[in-house]
DNA sequence: TGAATAAAGTTGAACTATCAACTAAATAAA
DNA sequence: TTTATTTAGTTGATAGTTCAACTTTATTCA
């Protein structure tokens, strides 16, 4: 235990980062599961924008979550066979797929809700109002600086 | 341009994050691979504690990299089909496997020492020292909220 | 001691991430 | 207008993540 933790402080910000990553990401779908929700936080990353701008194309999905286009066909594949989702053909651009929400989408979309806001206070527990601004100061200012290539 | 800012604005913690840990691990690996070397970001962080420790057992990088044990066996296979390391029964106790650098192994660590100095500069630009101090601080508190269950 | 339990690793399945190569449709340029 | 280029999305391959089920070896404790 002190050992783990003194090699915890001596960790990069890399594996700091990577380590907070998949230990939110367990949490949330522990989480969910708990309240019998089938959803992942890559799902639910999706599901949010798609809500949000009600027919969001695949292209604008990508660039909002900072996902592969790749990534992006897959976690909409994963919600079109779970029926949380349909992909509509632009009448416009035919290259282009409207991702609809479908009632058992919006449905569940709300039943997350609860569970986001409980993952956020667990995950932010004890720690400063303002410490959280400029962690997330931080986060987005390093978005900036790898976002241009 | 400005739209995405704004939505970036609203973003939560959790897709911050997210985004954040895609990108470092997307510089990370567009930085190695210029500089000529083959390695992922998972590899790296299993590979910084074996260097490290000198004979780390599974269980050990499981803990240190807040990984499951199965993405350690499998990284340490792809790690040992690389030849960069070596697994060795330990001795005392069968059930555990020691994981051993080879000579390509700490070339490799050596190697990409500076690439990870790189890409730390490069994420960290313009950000102040004390920012980055409560950044990490508040990484290593939520480590500890959820790390208990 | 002997049986139950715990611990270290592996394997299979489903999902996500990234890269490269591809299709199809829209736009730019000649 | 015809050709070239760009854009949206998909597919295949390889790697990593998680869960559940499993094997093997240690430990606990009755």
């Amino acid at each position: 235990m002190q050992n783990k933790d003194s090699l915890q402080f001596h960790m990069n910000m890399g594996k700091l980062i990577s380590s907070v990553h998949n230990m939110i990401t367990r949490r949330f779908v522990h989480n969910a599961h708990e309240a019998g929700l089938d959803i992942s936080l890559d799902q639910w990353m999706v599901l949010g924008p798609i809500h949000y701008h009600g027919d969001a194309s695949q292209k604008l999905l990508s660039d909002f979550c900072f996902k592969d286009k790749t990534s992006i066909t897959r976690i909409v594949n994963t919600l079109e066979k779970k029926n949380l989702v349909v992909r509509v053909p632009d009448q416009l651009d035919h290259r282009v797929n409207r991702v609809i929400l479908t009632t058992a989408g919006k449905q569940l979309f709300n039943d997350v809700l609860p569970i986001m806001d409980k993952t956020k206070k667990e995950v932010s527990r004890d720690i400063s109002e303002s410490d959280i601004e400029t962690f997330k100061d931080v986060l987005t200012k390093i978005i900036s600086n790898l976002e241009n290539e």
